[in-house]
DNA sequence: GTCAATTCACATGAAAGAGACCACGGTCTAGTG
DNA sequence: CTAGACCGTGGTCTCTTTCATGTGAATTGACGA
Protein backbone atom coordinates (compact mmCIF):
# COMPACT_ATOMS: atom_id res chain seq x y z
CA UNK A 1 0.00 0.00 0.00
CA UNK A 2 1.68 3.29 -0.93
CA UNK A 3 2.25 5.99 1.56
CA UNK A 4 -1.32 8.56 0.52
CA UNK A 5 -3.24 5.41 0.39
CA UNK A 6 -2.50 4.20 3.99
CA UNK A 7 -2.89 7.92 5.12
CA UNK A 8 -6.18 8.02 3.38
CA UNK A 9 -7.40 4.94 4.48
CA UNK A 10 -6.78 6.18 8.12
CA UNK A 11 -8.57 9.02 7.48
CA UNK A 12 -11.98 7.36 6.12
CA UNK A 13 -11.91 5.36 8.92
CA UNK A 14 -11.89 7.60 11.26
CA UNK A 15 -14.25 9.73 9.46
CA UNK A 16 -16.80 6.70 9.22
CA UNK A 17 -19.59 6.51 11.54
CA UNK A 18 -18.47 3.51 13.62
CA UNK A 19 -21.11 0.10 13.63
CA UNK A 20 -20.49 -0.65 17.28
CA UNK A 21 -21.14 1.75 19.73
CA UNK A 22 -20.78 -0.97 22.43
CA UNK A 23 -19.31 -3.81 21.35
CA UNK A 24 -19.20 -5.35 25.14
CA UNK A 25 -22.81 -5.51 25.05
CA UNK A 26 -22.45 -8.42 22.10
CA UNK A 27 -20.19 -9.96 23.98
CA UNK A 28 -20.30 -14.07 25.96
CA UNK A 29 -19.88 -12.34 29.37
CA UNK A 30 -22.12 -9.49 29.04
CA UNK A 31 -24.89 -9.70 31.38
CA UNK A 32 -27.23 -7.38 30.45
CA UNK A 33 -29.99 -5.09 32.22
CA UNK A 34 -33.03 -7.52 31.39
CA UNK A 35 -33.43 -10.79 30.54
CA UNK A 36 -36.53 -11.41 27.94
CA UNK A 37 -39.11 -14.63 28.20
CA UNK A 38 -36.83 -15.43 31.46
CA UNK A 39 -38.81 -13.66 33.70
CA UNK A 40 -40.86 -16.91 35.08
CA UNK A 41 -37.71 -18.60 36.11
CA UNK A 42 -35.87 -15.55 37.45
CA UNK A 43 -38.33 -15.44 39.83
CA UNK A 44 -38.97 -18.62 40.31
CA UNK A 45 -34.73 -19.01 41.04
CA UNK A 46 -35.37 -15.58 43.37
CA UNK A 47 -38.00 -17.73 45.06
CA UNK A 48 -35.64 -20.70 46.31
CA UNK A 49 -33.00 -18.36 46.92
CA UNK A 50 -34.80 -15.73 49.17
CA UNK A 51 -34.46 -17.49 52.30
CA UNK A 52 -30.79 -17.56 52.26
CA UNK A 53 -31.65 -13.56 53.10
CA UNK A 54 -32.89 -14.46 56.64
CA UNK A 55 -29.71 -17.00 56.75
CA UNK A 56 -32.00 -20.09 56.47
CA UNK A 57 -30.51 -22.60 53.94
CA UNK A 58 -31.81 -22.33 50.44
CA UNK A 59 -32.84 -25.74 48.89
CA UNK A 60 -30.97 -27.19 46.91
CA UNK A 61 -31.51 -26.41 43.07
CA UNK A 62 -31.32 -28.19 39.40
CA UNK A 63 -31.23 -26.11 36.76
CA UNK A 64 -31.82 -27.63 32.88
CA UNK A 65 -31.48 -26.28 29.64
CA UNK A 66 -29.57 -26.29 26.72
CA UNK A 67 -26.86 -24.18 25.38
CA UNK A 68 -27.96 -20.57 24.84
CA UNK A 69 -31.25 -20.76 26.70
CA UNK A 70 -30.14 -18.07 29.07
CA UNK A 71 -29.55 -20.18 32.39
CA UNK A 72 -26.42 -18.50 33.15
CA UNK A 73 -27.26 -15.23 32.54
CA UNK A 74 -30.26 -15.80 34.82
CA UNK A 75 -28.28 -17.40 37.59
CA UNK A 76 -25.67 -14.76 37.37
CA UNK A 77 -28.56 -11.92 37.58
CA UNK A 78 -30.27 -13.07 40.76
CA UNK A 79 -26.85 -14.01 42.28
CA UNK A 80 -25.24 -10.77 42.14
CA UNK A 81 -28.72 -8.80 42.81
CA UNK A 82 -28.77 -10.96 46.07
CA UNK A 83 -25.24 -10.42 46.89
CA UNK A 84 -26.17 -6.73 46.90
CA UNK A 85 -28.54 -6.85 49.24
CA UNK A 86 -26.76 -9.37 51.45
CA UNK A 87 -24.10 -6.80 51.61
CA UNK A 88 -26.57 -3.91 52.01
CA UNK A 89 -27.91 -5.69 55.26
CA UNK A 90 -24.64 -6.84 56.12
CA UNK A 91 -25.52 -10.48 55.85
CA UNK A 92 -22.70 -13.44 55.59
CA UNK A 93 -23.83 -14.92 52.66
CA UNK A 94 -21.51 -15.88 49.99
CA UNK A 95 -22.29 -17.22 46.51
CA UNK A 96 -19.73 -19.48 44.23
CA UNK A 97 -20.08 -19.53 40.54
CA UNK A 98 -17.77 -22.27 39.18
CA UNK A 99 -17.86 -23.68 35.69
CA UNK A 100 -17.15 -27.30 35.94
CA UNK A 101 -16.11 -27.41 32.04
CA UNK A 102 -13.34 -25.32 32.45
CA UNK A 103 -10.16 -27.20 31.80
CA UNK A 104 -7.54 -26.85 34.37
CA UNK A 105 -10.13 -25.11 36.69
CA UNK A 106 -12.56 -27.42 38.14
CA UNK A 107 -12.55 -30.78 36.15
CA UNK A 108 -11.41 -32.84 39.08
CA UNK A 109 -12.27 -33.32 42.67
CA UNK A 110 -9.44 -31.91 43.56
CA UNK A 111 -9.32 -29.18 41.70
CA UNK A 112 -12.99 -28.32 41.97
CA UNK A 113 -12.55 -28.06 45.74
CA UNK A 114 -9.76 -26.25 45.33
CA UNK A 115 -11.09 -23.54 43.01
CA UNK A 116 -13.98 -23.13 45.85
CA UNK A 117 -11.43 -22.24 48.24
CA UNK A 118 -9.40 -20.08 46.11
CA UNK A 119 -12.82 -17.99 45.59
CA UNK A 120 -13.18 -17.90 49.07
CA UNK A 121 -10.24 -16.20 49.29
CA UNK A 122 -7.44 -19.12 50.42
CA UNK A 123 -4.67 -19.83 48.27
CA UNK A 124 -4.62 -23.83 47.68
CA UNK A 125 -1.34 -24.70 45.37
CA UNK A 126 -2.66 -26.33 42.72
CA UNK A 127 -1.21 -29.53 43.27
CA UNK A 128 0.92 -31.53 45.35
CA UNK A 129 -1.73 -31.75 48.53
CA UNK A 130 -3.80 -35.45 49.39
CA UNK A 131 -7.14 -34.67 48.17
CA UNK A 132 -8.68 -34.61 51.65
CA UNK A 133 -6.30 -32.40 52.79
CA UNK A 134 -7.88 -29.98 50.22
CA UNK A 135 -10.91 -31.03 51.71
CA UNK A 136 -9.37 -30.45 55.34
CA UNK A 137 -8.66 -26.81 54.45
CA UNK A 138 -12.15 -25.89 52.62
CA UNK A 139 -13.99 -26.72 55.31
CA UNK A 140 -11.99 -25.10 57.84
CA UNK A 141 -12.18 -21.95 55.56
CA UNK A 142 -16.07 -21.89 55.67
CA UNK A 143 -16.36 -23.28 59.28
CA UNK A 144 -14.70 -20.90 61.34
CA UNK A 145 -17.61 -18.64 61.57
CA UNK A 146 -21.43 -18.64 60.44
CA UNK A 147 -21.93 -18.05 57.09
CA UNK A 148 -24.36 -19.51 54.28
CA UNK A 149 -22.53 -20.73 51.17
CA UNK A 150 -24.58 -21.16 47.80
CA UNK A 151 -22.51 -23.09 45.31
CA UNK A 152 -23.49 -22.41 41.39
CA UNK A 153 -21.89 -25.51 39.86
CA UNK A 154 -22.62 -24.96 36.00
CA UNK A 155 -22.16 -27.25 33.54
CA UNK A 156 -22.33 -29.86 36.21
CA UNK A 157 -22.84 -32.92 34.00
CA UNK A 158 -19.12 -32.59 32.39
CA UNK A 159 -17.86 -32.62 35.86
CA UNK A 160 -19.62 -36.17 36.83
CA UNK A 161 -18.74 -37.33 33.22
CA UNK A 162 -15.16 -36.81 34.05
CA UNK A 163 -14.81 -38.05 37.39
CA UNK A 164 -18.10 -39.88 38.91
CA UNK A 165 -21.41 -38.45 40.94
CA UNK A 166 -19.22 -39.57 44.52
CA UNK A 167 -18.05 -35.61 44.74
CA UNK A 168 -21.81 -34.54 44.30
CA UNK A 169 -22.66 -36.76 47.49
CA UNK A 170 -19.78 -35.90 49.19
CA UNK A 171 -20.70 -32.30 48.52
CA UNK A 172 -24.19 -32.71 49.95
CA UNK A 173 -23.12 -34.80 52.46
CA UNK A 174 -20.67 -31.96 53.64
CA UNK A 175 -24.13 -30.19 55.68
CA UNK A 176 -23.61 -32.69 58.28
CA UNK A 177 -20.01 -31.93 58.93
CA UNK A 178 -20.50 -28.36 59.70
CA UNK A 179 -21.27 -26.91 62.65
CA UNK A 180 -21.71 -23.33 61.48
CA UNK A 181 -21.68 -22.70 57.79
CA UNK A 182 -24.65 -24.29 55.46
CA UNK A 183 -24.59 -24.97 51.60
CA UNK A 184 -26.67 -25.05 49.08
CA UNK A 185 -25.98 -26.07 45.83
CA UNK A 186 -27.19 -25.38 42.34
CA UNK A 187 -26.33 -27.74 39.77
CA UNK A 188 -26.52 -26.66 35.84
CA UNK A 189 -26.68 -29.11 33.14
CA UNK A 190 -27.05 -28.96 29.79
CA UNK A 191 -27.91 -32.36 29.20
CA UNK A 192 -31.56 -33.19 30.16
CA UNK A 193 -30.88 -36.98 31.16
CA UNK A 194 -28.50 -35.99 33.75
CA UNK A 195 -30.02 -37.03 36.89
CA UNK A 196 -30.77 -40.68 35.74
CA UNK A 197 -27.73 -41.70 35.85
CA UNK A 198 -26.93 -40.37 38.86
CA UNK A 199 -26.73 -42.17 42.21
CA UNK A 200 -30.28 -42.04 43.73
CA UNK A 201 -29.23 -40.49 46.66
CA UNK A 202 -27.80 -37.95 45.37
CA UNK A 203 -30.57 -37.29 42.81
CA UNK A 204 -32.94 -37.26 45.83
CA UNK A 205 -30.76 -34.53 47.74
CA UNK A 206 -29.55 -32.43 44.97
CA UNK A 207 -32.79 -32.19 42.89
CA UNK A 208 -35.16 -31.00 46.24
CA UNK A 209 -35.98 -28.29 43.73
CA UNK A 210 -36.10 -28.73 39.72
CA UNK A 211 -36.53 -26.06 37.09
CA UNK A 212 -36.42 -26.01 32.89
CA UNK A 213 -35.27 -23.49 30.51
CA UNK A 214 -37.05 -24.43 27.61
CA UNK A 215 -35.14 -23.14 24.67
CA UNK A 216 -36.15 -19.86 22.57
CA UNK A 217 -38.03 -19.89 19.69
CA UNK A 218 -37.86 -17.23 16.60
CA UNK A 219 -39.54 -14.26 17.73
CA UNK A 220 -38.48 -14.79 21.44
CA UNK A 221 -35.23 -14.54 19.43
CA UNK A 222 -35.84 -11.63 17.69
CA UNK A 223 -36.61 -9.59 20.61
CA UNK A 224 -33.80 -10.36 22.79
CA UNK A 225 -31.40 -9.30 19.79
CA UNK A 226 -33.28 -6.11 19.37
CA UNK A 227 -33.06 -5.49 22.64
CA UNK A 228 -28.95 -6.16 22.51
CA UNK A 229 -28.32 -3.93 18.80
CA UNK A 230 -29.87 -1.01 20.90
CA UNK A 231 -27.15 -1.33 23.33
CA UNK A 232 -24.16 -2.27 20.81
CA UNK A 233 -24.94 -0.52 17.59
CA UNK A 234 -25.24 2.46 16.83
CA UNK A 235 -29.21 3.06 15.49
CA UNK A 236 -29.89 2.30 11.74
CA UNK A 237 -26.60 -0.35 11.76
CA UNK A 238 -28.04 -3.26 9.98
CA UNK A 239 -30.02 -3.73 6.97
CA UNK A 240 -33.93 -4.72 6.76
CA UNK A 241 -34.23 -8.01 7.94
CA UNK A 242 -30.72 -9.07 9.56
CA UNK A 243 -32.21 -9.90 13.11
CA UNK A 244 -34.42 -12.13 11.46
CA UNK A 245 -32.31 -13.65 9.65
CA UNK A 246 -30.00 -14.29 12.05
CA UNK A 247 -33.13 -15.48 14.79
CA UNK A 248 -33.64 -18.03 12.16
CA UNK A 249 -30.36 -19.26 11.52
CA UNK A 250 -29.98 -19.74 15.75
CA UNK A 251 -33.48 -21.01 16.29
CA UNK A 252 -32.55 -24.11 14.07
CA UNK A 253 -29.59 -24.70 16.08
CA UNK A 254 -32.34 -25.60 19.10
CA UNK A 255 -33.02 -21.83 19.86
CA UNK A 256 -29.06 -20.41 21.01
CA UNK A 257 -29.38 -17.04 22.38
CA UNK A 258 -25.40 -17.20 22.82
CA UNK A 259 -24.65 -18.39 18.88
CA UNK A 260 -27.32 -15.98 17.25
CA UNK A 261 -25.30 -13.01 19.13
CA UNK A 262 -22.04 -13.76 18.29
CA UNK A 263 -23.37 -14.80 14.74
CA UNK A 264 -24.29 -10.80 14.63
CA UNK A 265 -21.12 -9.44 16.50
CA UNK A 266 -18.86 -11.37 14.01
CA UNK A 267 -21.22 -10.55 11.25
CA UNK A 268 -20.79 -6.54 12.73
CA UNK A 269 -17.37 -6.93 12.66
CA UNK A 270 -17.37 -8.29 8.63
CA UNK A 271 -18.65 -5.41 7.85
CA UNK A 272 -16.80 -2.78 9.76
CA UNK A 273 -13.96 -4.46 8.54
CA UNK A 274 -15.14 -4.19 4.95
CA UNK A 275 -15.75 -0.44 5.08
CA UNK A 276 -20.01 -0.94 4.89
CA UNK A 277 -22.36 1.61 6.36
CA UNK A 278 -24.82 -1.52 6.99
CA UNK A 279 -24.77 -4.80 7.96
CA UNK A 280 -25.90 -6.84 4.95
CA UNK A 281 -27.48 -10.38 4.76
CA UNK A 282 -24.34 -11.92 3.27
CA UNK A 283 -22.34 -10.80 6.40
CA UNK A 284 -24.50 -13.14 8.04
CA UNK A 285 -23.68 -16.20 5.66
CA UNK A 286 -20.04 -14.53 5.93
CA UNK A 287 -20.09 -14.54 9.31
CA UNK A 288 -21.75 -18.24 9.65
CA UNK A 289 -19.05 -19.44 7.37
CA UNK A 290 -16.02 -17.31 9.76
CA UNK A 291 -17.58 -18.79 13.00
CA UNK A 292 -17.42 -22.92 11.81
CA UNK A 293 -13.93 -22.01 10.13
CA UNK A 294 -12.22 -20.46 13.08
CA UNK A 295 -13.89 -23.07 15.26
CA UNK A 296 -12.22 -26.22 13.81
CA UNK A 297 -9.23 -24.16 13.24
CA UNK A 298 -9.02 -23.04 16.79
CA UNK A 299 -9.90 -26.53 18.10
CA UNK A 300 -7.64 -28.04 16.14
CA UNK A 301 -4.52 -25.78 16.73
CA UNK A 302 -4.85 -26.60 20.45
CA UNK A 303 -4.75 -30.43 20.20
CA UNK A 304 -1.89 -32.43 21.18
CA UNK A 305 0.95 -33.46 18.60
CA UNK A 306 -0.56 -37.03 18.45
CA UNK A 307 -4.05 -35.69 17.38
CA UNK A 308 -2.65 -33.71 14.50
CA UNK A 309 -0.67 -36.69 13.56
CA UNK A 310 -3.69 -38.82 13.59
CA UNK A 311 -5.82 -35.92 11.89
CA UNK A 312 -2.96 -35.38 9.40
CA UNK A 313 -3.63 -39.18 8.56
CA UNK A 314 -6.92 -38.62 8.38
CA UNK A 315 -6.90 -35.83 5.53
CA UNK A 316 -4.28 -37.64 3.19
CA UNK A 317 -6.57 -39.82 2.66
CA UNK A 318 -9.18 -39.35 -0.51
CA UNK A 319 -12.38 -38.97 0.44
CA UNK A 320 -15.41 -39.72 -1.67
CA UNK A 321 -18.88 -40.92 -0.85
CA UNK A 322 -18.63 -44.14 -2.66
CA UNK A 323 -15.40 -45.03 -1.26
CA UNK A 324 -15.47 -44.24 3.29
CA UNK A 325 -12.08 -44.99 5.16
CA UNK A 326 -11.64 -47.20 8.08
CA UNK A 327 -9.58 -47.21 11.20
CA UNK A 328 -6.95 -49.95 10.05
CA UNK A 329 -6.75 -47.62 6.61
CA UNK A 330 -5.47 -44.46 9.46
CA UNK A 331 -3.61 -46.40 11.73
CA UNK A 332 -0.97 -47.60 8.19
CA UNK A 333 -1.17 -44.36 7.67
CA UNK A 334 -0.50 -42.80 10.78
CA UNK A 335 2.03 -45.15 11.60
CA UNK A 336 3.92 -43.83 8.67
CA UNK A 337 3.53 -40.21 9.16
CA UNK A 338 5.35 -41.23 13.07
CA UNK A 339 8.05 -42.46 11.54
CA UNK A 340 8.74 -39.15 8.76
CA UNK A 341 8.48 -36.75 11.58
CA UNK A 342 10.21 -38.97 14.09
CA UNK A 343 7.76 -39.94 16.71
CA UNK A 344 7.04 -43.18 18.64
CA UNK A 345 4.24 -44.50 17.25
CA UNK A 346 0.94 -45.00 19.41
CA UNK A 347 -1.19 -48.29 19.92
CA UNK A 348 -3.72 -48.87 17.74
CA UNK A 349 -5.98 -48.90 20.91
CA UNK A 350 -5.34 -45.18 21.31
CA UNK A 351 -5.33 -43.99 17.82
CA UNK A 352 -8.94 -45.51 17.96
CA UNK A 353 -9.58 -43.47 21.16
CA UNK A 354 -8.01 -40.43 19.44
CA UNK A 355 -10.18 -40.93 16.30
CA UNK A 356 -13.19 -40.93 18.91
CA UNK A 357 -12.47 -37.92 20.51
CA UNK A 358 -12.16 -36.33 17.13
CA UNK A 359 -15.45 -37.39 16.11
CA UNK A 360 -16.70 -35.91 19.39
CA UNK A 361 -14.80 -32.61 18.67
CA UNK A 362 -16.70 -33.03 15.33
CA UNK A 363 -13.75 -32.28 13.17
CA UNK A 364 -14.70 -35.86 11.94
CA UNK A 365 -17.86 -38.27 11.81
CA UNK A 366 -16.99 -41.47 12.61
CA UNK A 367 -19.69 -44.16 12.59
CA UNK A 368 -19.27 -48.01 13.83
CA UNK A 369 -20.43 -50.23 11.45
CA UNK A 370 -19.90 -53.86 11.29
CA UNK A 371 -18.45 -55.19 8.01
CA UNK A 372 -19.49 -58.63 8.47
CA UNK A 373 -16.96 -61.21 8.22
CA UNK A 374 -14.89 -58.28 7.38
CA UNK A 375 -14.81 -56.97 11.02
CA UNK A 376 -16.11 -54.07 12.70
CA UNK A 377 -14.63 -51.14 12.54
CA UNK A 378 -15.01 -47.04 12.22
CA UNK A 379 -16.01 -45.79 8.75
CA UNK A 380 -14.62 -42.26 8.81
CA UNK A 381 -15.96 -39.27 6.96
CA UNK A 382 -15.50 -35.19 7.47
CA UNK A 383 -17.63 -33.26 9.15
CA UNK A 384 -16.06 -29.86 7.76
CA UNK A 385 -16.97 -28.60 4.72
CA UNK A 386 -14.09 -29.60 2.04
CA UNK A 387 -13.17 -25.81 1.17
CA UNK A 388 -11.51 -25.31 4.78
CA UNK A 389 -9.99 -29.06 4.10
CA UNK A 390 -6.57 -27.28 2.82
CA UNK A 391 -6.32 -24.40 5.90
CA UNK A 392 -6.85 -27.03 8.09
CA UNK A 393 -3.84 -29.14 6.37
CA UNK A 394 -1.45 -26.36 6.07
CA UNK A 395 -2.12 -25.85 9.79
CA UNK A 396 -1.10 -28.92 10.73
CA UNK A 397 1.42 -29.08 8.76
CA UNK A 398 3.80 -26.07 10.04
CA UNK A 399 2.15 -27.86 13.32
CA UNK A 400 4.06 -30.89 12.68
CA UNK A 401 7.22 -29.62 10.81
CA UNK A 402 6.14 -31.41 7.63
C1' DG B 1 -32.92 -72.76 0.69
C1' DT B 2 -32.50 -72.27 5.80
C1' DC B 3 -30.35 -71.83 10.08
C1' DA B 4 -26.88 -71.72 13.53
C1' DA B 5 -21.98 -71.45 14.16
C1' DT B 6 -17.88 -69.15 12.91
C1' DT B 7 -14.98 -65.40 12.08
C1' DC B 8 -13.05 -60.99 11.27
C1' DA B 9 -11.26 -56.44 12.67
C1' DC B 10 -11.69 -53.81 15.33
C1' DA B 11 -14.57 -51.44 19.54
C1' DT B 12 -14.78 -50.96 24.29
C1' DG B 13 -13.38 -51.54 29.33
C1' DA B 14 -10.43 -51.85 33.20
C1' DA B 15 -6.26 -51.50 35.31
C1' DA B 16 -1.96 -50.16 35.79
C1' DG B 17 2.49 -47.59 34.41
C1' DA B 18 5.25 -43.52 33.08
C1' DG B 19 6.45 -39.04 33.61
C1' DA B 20 5.40 -34.24 34.69
C1' DC B 21 4.22 -31.27 38.23
C1' DC B 22 4.06 -29.88 43.00
C1' DA B 23 4.07 -29.46 48.47
C1' DC B 24 6.02 -30.70 52.55
C1' DG B 25 9.51 -31.90 55.92
C1' DG B 26 14.14 -32.91 56.93
C1' DT B 27 19.07 -32.16 56.13
C1' DC B 28 22.97 -29.61 54.57
C1' DT B 29 25.49 -25.36 53.62
C1' DA B 30 27.06 -20.81 53.94
C1' DG B 31 26.73 -16.43 55.81
C1' DT B 32 26.10 -13.67 60.09
C1' DG B 33 26.90 -12.07 64.78
C1' DC C 1 22.57 -19.70 64.92
C1' DT C 2 19.63 -19.17 61.07
C1' DA C 3 18.01 -18.48 56.26
C1' DG C 4 18.05 -20.56 52.16
C1' DA C 5 19.43 -24.50 48.97
C1' DC C 6 18.74 -29.14 48.18
C1' DC C 7 16.94 -33.63 48.56
C1' DG C 8 13.44 -37.58 49.18
C1' DT C 9 8.75 -38.82 49.74
C1' DG C 10 4.24 -38.81 48.62
C1' DG C 11 0.46 -36.87 46.28
C1' DT C 12 -2.39 -35.49 41.69
C1' DC C 13 -3.07 -35.59 36.74
C1' DT C 14 -2.64 -36.71 31.95
C1' DC C 15 -1.43 -39.71 28.43
C1' DT C 16 -0.41 -44.47 27.25
C1' DT C 17 0.09 -49.34 27.27
C1' DT C 18 -1.43 -53.98 28.34
C1' DC C 19 -4.64 -57.35 28.82
C1' DA C 20 -9.34 -58.87 28.31
C1' DT C 21 -13.68 -58.99 26.64
C1' DG C 22 -17.46 -57.62 23.43
C1' DT C 23 -19.84 -57.25 18.97
C1' DG C 24 -22.71 -57.36 14.42
C1' DA C 25 -23.31 -59.26 10.23
C1' DA C 26 -21.05 -61.69 6.07
C1' DT C 27 -19.62 -66.20 5.41
C1' DT C 28 -19.56 -71.02 6.04
C1' DG C 29 -21.17 -75.46 6.38
C1' DA C 30 -24.50 -78.82 8.00
C1' DC C 31 -29.00 -80.18 7.26
C1' DG C 32 -33.43 -81.06 5.37
C1' DA C 33 -36.72 -80.37 1.52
Amino acid sequence: MAEKELINYFENFLKKEPLFINKKAMQMNYTPENIPHRDDQIKNIAGILAPSLRMEKPSNLFIYGKTGTGKTVSITKVSDDLIKIAKKNNLPLKIVYLNCKLKRVADTEYRLIAQITRELGVEVPATGLPTDEVYKIFIKEIDKEKILLILILDEIDQLVKKIDDGILYNLTRLNHELKNTEISLIGISNDLTFTSELDPRVKSSLGEEELVFPPYNAVQLQSILRERVNIAFRPKAMEEGVIEKCAAYAAREHGDARRALELLRVAGEIAERGNEIHILMKHIDDAQEKIERDRVLDTISTQPKQFKLALYSIFSMTFSDDKPIFTGDIYELYKDACIKVGLKPLTQRRVSDIIAELDMLGIINAKVISKGRYGRTREIRLAIPSSTVPKVKDLLKTGLGL
